[in-house]
DNA sequence: CTCAATGCAAAGTATTTGCACGCTC
DNA sequence: GAGCGTGCAAATACTTTGCATTGAG
């Protein structure tokens, strides 16, 4: 019913490091798992497995949520995604694959999640973990509170839940 | 069955502020609320929900979780405490008021949790914030990494794996 | 007196697990 | 074929909510 289609000659790079990651540990190529990182990969934003589930869903309704969890573990361990939580209690998955690391700002008014780098930080996140003797492998930095447009008095409901999702739908 | 108590003269700062923010908001002083501030004041660490419920039901058996529930959200609000994920799943509180903020690296060895602050740091992401014309409300700022203990070969068995690997990579 | 606070149980959420059947290798 | 993968339902884990009762102001 959900068979392993022809395979195509043309990997993308993270297709390739996702085969070889589940050859690795023993698993097994499945067209879901497949589907899965597809779609995972042409969404640019942060998503919650809910998100994913809806998405993959258009593309094929019998794909469970379950499998939805479990892929998205496994995009994790195989380092194309990687987990971030904004704490409103649920656990998004964006792209990490050869991607710049970044942070994130995120507005507690409407929801916004602004992304940005600085060497610095990081820099002196390094010597500060070199001061304690401390091997840094991750890091995760999040900054609450108010984005311009909110402070500017353009307050839309305070619905952070509501408004992080609809960034996610309309990829914006 | 569970009356306030005479009220004493001597309030701490901490006990001062939250009955103010307490009458400010309308509310009511009520013993539960005495209780539960005075030993999430008492208990250094981190602690979960569940953690403080544990400890207050010592003081006093008759105490429901629900109200350590909402008292902490309260303790949060009247700036007291500050809530802080790790990504085990629970929402941990820490003591805010007039201490310096910190950060945290996480062993994921040992689970080993070493403090830290840094103003260099603390003025970067200022700086980061101003020029996208956001205000910071609050942050927080995590790396997961080896500590020197764990990295010289000194493998404490401390924590729970799982709990510990979950915090790798993920936000809280 | 009035209305907030409490404790219990029940309801929500988000995620995981057990299991029978299907599919990859 | 052997064993992993899948979808479903049920189970978990944490937190919130409804409600009748109690208590602060």
């Amino acid at each position: 019913m959900m068979k392993l289609p022809k395979r195509q000659k043309g990997l993308t790079e993270e297709q390739e490091v996702f085969l070889k990651h589940i050859r690795k540990q023993g698993l097994k190529r499945t067209a879901q798992r497949d589907l899965i990182l597809e779609v995972f990969l042409s969404a640019e934003e942060h998503l919650s497995s809910e998100d994913l589930y809806r998405l993959v869903r258009k593309q094929d309704p019998s794909v469970g949520q379950t499998t939805v969890y479990r892929t998205l573990k496994l995009l994790n361990e195989a380092g194309l995604a990687r987990e971030v939580r904004f704490g409103d209690g649920r656990t998004h998955y964006e792209r990490n694959y050869k991607l710049q690391h970044h942070d994130h700002m995120i507005c507690s008014e409407c929801g916004r999640i602004i992304e940005f780098f600085s060497p610095e930080l990081e820099a002196i996140q390094d010597s500060m973990a070199a001061r304690h003797r401390f091997t840094v492998t991750s890091h995760l930095l999040r900054m609450i509170g108010i984005c311009a447009g909110c402070r500017r008095g353009r307050k839309r409901k305070n619905q952070p839940k509501a408004a992080v999702q609809d960034l996610v739908e309309n990829g914006g």
